[in-house]
Order: C-alpha cells, then sequence, then structure tokens
DNA sequence: CTGAAAGCGCTTACAG
DNA sequence: CTGAAAGCGCTTACAG
C-alpha cells in the first residue's frame, strides 16, 4: 500500500517535504532544517533525511518557499537590447560576479521599450528576486516609485535614474567624449560630424554635450546629425547626412552607429582615416579587425557590471546606508581610423 | 481603526487579495475571479473590484500563483554565452517571438558549463516556467532525464541532445561546412587549415566532418587544428599554427575563431586573400567592414529562435504528438575574404 | 534535538 | 452571479 503510493507520488508529481518526512520517518520541520542546513540536528537523523532526499530526488519547490518569504538568491538583470555587444558584455559580467556571490541572474531585456520594462520590473520585483539591476530605457521613471516601495534593492546601471532615488553606476560618456573629438581636432581636422540616434538618452545625451564643447572651444563649427528615437536610423539617412554635411571627420555616437556609419563609408567609397577620420563611442572585439582598425572610447563594462552586482548584494545583505553614485573612466583606444598611424597602435 | 489597518498595510507589505476583498466589500474568491478575467461576474461588482485593486495598488503574488499549479506564463531560455553574438541574437529573436504571444523569457548563459546548466535547469524547471529553450552546452545530458519527467517541455536549440527524447532545431551544420569547402577549392586553394575550439561539440564536429570530405572529395590533404576545450585558444597557438600549416586557405568554425584569426593574420602581415583566403562560419554584422570584409557562412539564427519558440509553446498548450526534429539551411554569403572581388557581393 | 500547528497568498472544487 | 472551506508546499514561532 504504501508502495504503491510511493510510486503513484513519484510518477505524478515531484516529490514534497511531506514525502521526504514519510520516507525518513520524521517530522517535515526536521526535513526543513537539514534543508537549510539548520544547526541542531543530529547527525543520524541529517543522513536519514539525506538518503530520503536522494532517493525521491526531492527539490524544494521555490514557490513555495518564496511564499514565506525566503530570499530566492537570484537578482533581475533588465538591458535594453541583448544583441548590443556593450549590454552582451555587460551581462557577461554581471553573471559571473552573481556566481561568484552565489547567486543567479535573471536577465531580461526591454527593447528599449519602457512598457516592456515596467512589465519586466513588475514580474521581478514581485518576490521573485532579490535585488534588481536596471539599465533603464526611458528618463520616465516614476513608475518605479511604486515599486521601489516594496522595499527591493535596485541599482542603475549605465544610466542614472531621473525620478528615483537609487545607486548608481555610470560612465564619464562627457569626458569620452570630450577626449575623443579634442584628438580629432589635434589631427587638424575641421569639419566633425557628430552622429548617431536616442538623442535624447541620458548618455547619449552627455556625449553630445562633450562633442560640442570640445568643437566650440576649438572655435570649430558644431555638426549634429541625431536622431531622436531608439532605433538606428535606415543607411540612406546616413548617406544623406554625409553627402550634406561633407565631413572630414567623424564622432559617432555608440557601437551600433559606429557599423553603420563604416558601412555607409564603404559603400560611398570614401577612404579612412584619408578622406573622413572616425572616432566611436564603444570599444568592441571586431573594431580590431576593421579597414581601417578603429579608434574609439572603451567603456570599462566588466567593471560596470561587476561593480554593480556588489553594490546590489551589498544592499540586500545590510539595508541602510546613503545612495552612491560612481562614475567610471572611458579610456581613449587609438587606432588607424583616427588618423594616427599604425604603429602608435596599443 | 478599519483607515489605521488599510494604512498599515499598504505601509508594511504589498496588498494581498484579501485586502483588495475587503475594501471591495466582497469574497476574496470575487477578487481572483476578476483577476482572471472569469466570466460570471457582473459589472458592477468587476468594476468595485478593480477600483479597490488600483488604490492598493494591488499586483498577484507570482509565488502563490504558481504555488496553485498555475502557468507562470515565461519560459526559460539556457545557452552557453551572451557575450557570442550568435546566441545574443539567438536570445533577441526568441524574446520578440514569445512576446508575440504573451510569454515572457527569463534568460540565462551557462558559460559551457555543464554545472551551471543543470543549477539553472533545476531553478527554471522548479515550476518557475512552462518550458525552456536550451543550447545544450555537453553532450552529457542525462542528467535531463529527470527533470523532464515532471512534464516541464523542452526544446533543443542549435544543438540536438544526445540521450534525451526532445524537440530539436538544428542548423544544417555539414553542408554549411561543405559548401563553404567547396567554395575555397573552387577558388583554387590547395593547402586548406581548419580551425576551431570545441571540437567536441556536435555542431563543430559536423563542420569538421564537411570540411574533412570537401576536402577529401578534392583530392587534397586534411589540415586541422582543432581545440577541444569550450575556451578559445590562445593566439600565439594561433599564430604558431599558421607558421607550421602555412596554408593558402583557412576555414574557420565559429565567429569567435573567424575574428581571432584575422587578427593573428594581420598581426603576421599576411594577406587576405592574396596570401591566404578565409571564410568563417557564422556570418556577423561587423563583417561586412571588416579588412577584407568576410565571407561567411550565415546561420538562420533569427528563424532559429523564433521556431523554437513556437514549437515549445505549442507542446506547452498541446501535450501530446511526436517529437520533431527540425534541421534549418545555411547560406554561403559571398563577400571579400575568399577571393571573390567586392563585385559579387550580395 | 524534534514536531504539531498556524499561516504565507492564492485557487480549485463545492455549495448556494 | 458569489463565497466559505480546504489545500498548494513550505517555514516561522511555540512547545516539548
Amino acid at each position: 500500500m504504501m508502495e504503491i503510493m510511493n510510486a503513484e507520488a513519484l510518477k505524478r508529481k515531484r516529490a514534497t517535504i511531506g514525502d521526504v518526512a514519510r520516507v525518513a520517518g520524521v517530522g517535515t520541520m526536521t526535513v526543513s532544517r537539514v534543508i537549510n542546513n539548520h544547526p541542531h540536528v543530529s547527525d543520524s537523523v541529517t543522513k536519514r533525511v539525506q538518503t530520503a532526499i536522494r532517493k525521491l530526488n526531492y527539490k524544494p519547490n521555490p514557490a513555495a518557499q518564496m511564499l514565506n518569504g525566503r530570499p530566492s538568491a537570484t537578482i533581475g538583470l533588465i538591458v535594453p537590447d541583448l544583441a548590443d555587444p556593450f549590454f552582451a558584455t555587460l551581462t557577461h559580467a554581471v553573471q559571473q560576479t552573481a556566481r561568484e556571490h552565489k547567486y543567479q541572474v535573471w536577465i531580461a531585456a526591454s527593447d528599449s521599450n519602457i512598457s516592456i520594462e515596467k512589465t519586466v520590473v513588475d514580474l521581478m520585483m514581485a518576490r521573485a528576486v532579490d535585488g534588481i539591476l536596471l539599465v533603464s530605457s526611458s528618463p520616465d521613471d516614476q513608475y518605479l516609485k511604486v515599486n521601489l516601495s516594496s522595499g527591493i534593492p535596485m541599482v542603475a546601471i549605465d544610466r542614472a535614474l531621473e525620478t528615483i532615488q537609487a545607486d548608481s553606476i555610470e560612465v564619464e560618456n562627457y569626458q569620452g567624449s570630450r577626449s575623443a573629438v579634442d584628438h580629432l581636432i589635434a589631427h587638424g581636422r575641421k569639419k566633425i560630424l557628430c552622429l548617431g540616434y536616442n538623442g535624447k538618452q541620458s548618455t547619449i545625451a552627455q556625449r553630445i554635450k562633450g562633442y560640442r564643447d570640445a568643437v566650440k572651444t576649438a572655435g570649430l563649427g558644431t555638426l549634429v546629425d541625431v536622431a531622436e528615437g531608439a532605433d538606428p536610423p535606415a543607411i540612406q539617412n546616413l548617406r544623406s547626412a554625409l553627402r550634406k554635411h561633407k565631413p572630414d571627420a567623424i564622432f559617432t555616437l555608440n557601437n551600433v552607429s559606429t557599423l553603420h556609419v563604416l558601412e555607409a563609408l564603404q559603400e560611398l567609397n570614401i577612404g579612412v582615416p584619408s578622406d573622413v577620420a572616425v572616432i566611436g563611442f564603444d570599444d568592441v572585439e571586431a573594431w580590431r579587425v576593421t579597414h581601417p582598425p578603429l579608434t574609439a572610447v572603451r567603456q570599462p563594462v566588466r567593471e560596470m557590471g561587476s561593480l554593480a552586482v556588489k553594490i546590489l548584494l551589498d544592499r540586500v545583505n545590510n539595508a541602510g546606508s546613503s545612495f552612491t553614485r560612481t562614475t567610471l573612466p572611458t579610456r581613449l583606444i587609438l587606432r588607424a581610423s583616427c588618423g594616427c598611424s599604425m604603429e602608435q597602435n596599443q
């Protein structure tokens, strides 16, 4: 009779803590203690329980554990787009660091869509997750207020939140951009075109500002052609911008723009850097082998991800303390597209 | 008195279904019905409940919902590495298609580590998820047997499972590889080197086989230098392989290898395609702007992702039917690195 | 060191 | 059309 029940239980559904208790001949409480490594359980009982667990292939039901307020040992990470190498690398770093701290990572992409972002945050907030790492996709972030009040910590990566108090980790967008444009100027370029999209987004805005200040300081004209939307402009628009402005240098605002610009220049048969020099914000592996190799502003992506996890876990484990705002420096990686000769490469 | 309770409830913790019921003056059952869009609820009551929900900012606790066996409307996706453009793009496609079907996607990376993969599968299986999309990182997949018995459907992407019955979607690795090498041969290349890593992995093994057969059929010698581990070999090894074999063409087994080979060739000042021609398995956006633009075997990544979601959701919603095994064709994208002139580009 | 009871926030039969 | 009861699988006080 008992045999039959066991067989059925095994087939029909996962074993429960009750099944384990029955097989081990103890109370459910004791099983719970063993699972959670509580002290004060005799060795012999512990062993019996562990045997039963193995025999039934028992795994605690996380839903039930969560219902009782147990931390899930997972954090959420929300990025705008996983196909962007910048975020893909960030994600990789976050996972690694989280893993070192025995945390799982729930990854999700918002497609730069605030309503998707909202849905995902809701889902994660609903106790599924101990904390959230968010690369916000819109300055319109008041919606977080309600969620944050539930006490789940959150840290903003790449872009600080506008209307919400939270830890944030950013990059020196202004400085990075400025140093790139200054470098172009040092090469004697006079008509420097600033190209990109997503212009309303704060990091991009800062980069544009860096460009503007550099160019103005040098007494040059400002040539900005930046779309506001979150989608990269069509390649035709790019081509016409090039024809219209006839720049002798281009500063692109992120890696996607850089790639597209390079393509357009190639199609139009414009020589780089002979006809126009190029520097892009965001360094990507493939840029060591482009034609020509690209000079780029390198962001400390991995550091950002890793640090973000540490700050978040710190907050998960020790509630208090005031919010931090970290800004990491960028570095200009010199290759050939800016006009530097190949010998000067890193 | 009631006011005080409400205020406290609001502050201390999220509103529960009971809070909503109290405020709306109905039973919890009715609230549940409204939440789940059950029929048979009068309009007036529905409205009262909705008002209460809004007022309390109530959101159902998913843990509680799951405990009661409610599907979570989320599927899991496990890939080896999100920093690899192939998987990043796959992930993007999966998310999009899932979204169209109102499903959320839990994304995780296994780092090509079977024990991490196991942990993640466990976590997802534990009722957190309605189905799993898995890019397996090891042929050693018997561990899934136990999990699968719990009835959560799973479909294998990119690599079929070895020891387990499941739907799978693959790509014509053999054909793709063969056509690439045949093309190199057609260009008159005689010493074709096959380079890569992760050689034990089934997709890579098939690609190697395609290479071997092509080369053998043409009466040429086989030059294979493939590491077994999941980590790309160091660049020094690559350089010494190049010097040792002195190939006049190289076929690389995935995008990471291709990038590294291109770098090594550049460093050694070997002309492509003049000295050695190159074709890589996996097409990547950046390869339109490399020096020279790369000929590559394009995999239908987005289709794979999208189709996988459809197959999985089909299984989630209609249990039965026998397992399918789909194999999608690849396409050779001709650019300059193989020796074709630029004019022939797509 | 161990366990019976109550409860976490929902939902599924069952009644009305 | 609506609700009181029981239960999902755990854990947190409370006893012993």
